[in-house]
DNA sequence: GCAATATTCAAAAACGTTTTTGGAGATCGG
DNA sequence: CCGATCTCCAAAAACGTTTTTGAATATTGC
């Protein structure tokens, strides 16, 4: 009859050099108390026999899977974020040169968030957590840090008493607004992006202390808050129109938002720029090609996602921080930061 | 002094209760032999104890991890490919509807994608398998078949003896190339995706193909193969004129060589559409906003994921198959596919 | 040359579950 | 009312590694 085809196990390559299982695990692992003659030898003996530990074995013995898990969020499944993959391969290739291992996985719904969280902590999937999307009061954060379970986050909370990396959005929200005002716009509307999150309040501060740092006060009618579907930008605008607030320019928290304005802008017959100035922010791929192009900001998120790889790198390494590091947008001139034209051609 | 702090485990379940640690095994997998107000008291304690089972443990004596990994190679992660999200939402969406978890890992180099599968393979890392980027003759592919490893490949073989989903690319190439003829143009070019894939070769013959049909001869110096970077289309127009081949319209692979040859054409004051007729392919998020539109073919990615999914699925659960299945894209007419000028204006 | 220390390896325990095995009590058919 | 069949659960084995423990041998210091 046929063997019961029994899975290759390291008993066959202890077997196979006439070693203990003990010491072909050790010299496999990289012990220091195994001769190199030996070790040698075991990995012959491995490679020849196709052997890999198995995996579940290993991490339950060990303890640990050599696993960073990111988790992402809603808004980045759903639409082509270059926020996403950018970011991703900066964190993979800082993880794979220490030996970990980078895992993905999707939070379709929001309120999965959490759960999906305690799943992979409390199961024991990974040795360390990556996340973005942070809020001012975050219960991910806190639930985190209460348990001790090591994680980085691509944004900050309130009180940032935690590891993060962030993008500073206080300084684009000021920059932005304050090229605005200094290109003659007195009154500049805000499209925010949804201040659920951290990042969208910063921005916001940044946009109003540009203002009163120029003695003009904020007006709460030409603050809207979006949220990340392709229409509200352009909603924005047109209750903006309506409503007869009349800003002449406009800073978008992000290109999305800013591409959706513009397509209403046409609508009412304002050209973006020329007519009401525009700074968005991400630069995703479109906003070099859309009309005149959009002035944005750029980030480097290559850079943001090896300093959050090795971050995370050093705190599985023990490093005990604080990890905590904010990092500058580029703002590229396009067509759409226009002075102010004291009114539109009819 | 104090506690050793011990990790919660099912036997903190079962002293709870009072039961054995098999029946809250049992109770907590969902067998049928368990009383209901057994499994009931189960879930309660679980539950009241936050206790959930280790992935490692349950992993290695089950023999499954329930874990679906999609392999992305490295052109996927280098660009903002709508490929790739949209696809894997569809994927994620049919394999957590069965209670699968969908895992993602990276392959930058070209040379690590086999090394990947095999450690994932090998060490038991997951239940299967799921890739694209299909060459003619694929080593992946050969070694899972060997093995009887569960996989879905997005893409064929020549064999094309396993279970695909595909676009069907000999359709595209031939409906573009046959579309631009009919518009009135005898020398269409073809700017190819890499060769060393199999849809490459699909389109390729798809128009050929369409030429012939219109007893039209494909002309090798019409044909050039672009490698993925932002560069080689605009390098293979350069090329065509150049040397004097004087395509009248092009049929481009993707969309991100038919804006890198866009641009090209712009240098030499040849005007997208007018002057060269242009079709692309994959309707990327740019294609809508460049110039006056770019004509290219939408496929439904969130169906062809979802279909993936389903597909593994069904393996995972013992249906034999075959799976295979060949999808249609839809063209997206713009204003990049004009009939022949005649020459154009100086 | 002898005790002390280093080096190298083997045996066995441990990791935290699920699965196998089997047994006690309840239910049923006649 | 008795044997047969079900229902529900407990005890123990098993999964394939890594880690702990300890012992044999080789090396060193004096």
């Amino acid at each position: 009859m046929g063997e019961p085809a029994r899975r290759l196990g390291i008993r066959d390559v202890a077997e196979q050099t006439g070693l203990s299982v003990s010491t072909v695990s050790r010299a496999l692992n990289g012990y220091s108390d195994v001769k190199l003659e030996t070790r040698r030898k075991v990995e012959a003996a491995a490679e020849h026999l196709g052997y890999r530990a198995n995996f579940a074995a290993s991490s339950l013995r060990s303890k640990q899977t050599n696993i960073v898990t990111f988790m992402v969020s809603k808004p980045w499944t759903k639409f082509v974020d270059p926020f996403f993959l950018s970011l991703l391969d900066g964190v993979e290739l800082a993880l794979q040169a220490q030996g970990y291992a980078l895992q993905i996985i999707m939070a379709r719904e929001h309120e999965t968030e959490f759960e999906i969280i305690r799943n992979s902590v409390e199961r024991g999937r990974c040795d360390g957590l990556l996340f973005g999307r942070t809020r001012p009061e975050d219960e991910r954060v806190e639930w985190l840090k209460a348990r001790g379970f090591p994680f980085v986050t691509v944004g900050r909370t309130d009180k940032s008493d935690h590891d993060w990396v962030d993008v500073d959005h206080y300084r684009i929200g000021h920059m932005a607004t304050e090229r605005l005002i200094r290109l003659g716009h007195a009154r500049v509307a805000h499209l925010a992006t949804p201040l659920r999150y951290t990042y969208s309040n910063h921005a916001l501060r940044g946009y109003r202390d540009a203002l009163d740092a120029h003695g003009i006060g904020h007006d709460p009618a030409l603050e809207i808050e979006c949220y990340l579907s392709r229409k509200t930008g352009a909603d924005a605008v047109t209750e903006l129109i309506t409503r007869g607030v009349d800003p002449t320019a406009i800073f978008c928290g992000n290109d999305v938002i800013a591409l959706s304005a513009m397509e209403a802008m046409r609508q009412f017959g304002i050209r973006p720029g020329p007519d009401m100035a525009l700074i968005g922010c991400d630069d995703i791929p479109v906003a070099a090609h859309v009309g005149m192009g959009l002035t944005t900001f750029r980030q480097d998120l290559d850079a943001l996602g090896m300093l959050l790889g090795r971050m995370m790198v050093a705190k599985l390494g023990g490093d005990a921080g604080p990890h905590q590091q904010l990092i500058d947008a580029e703002l590229i001139l396009r067509g759409t930061d226009l002075p102010q034209s004291g009114g539109r051609a009819e």
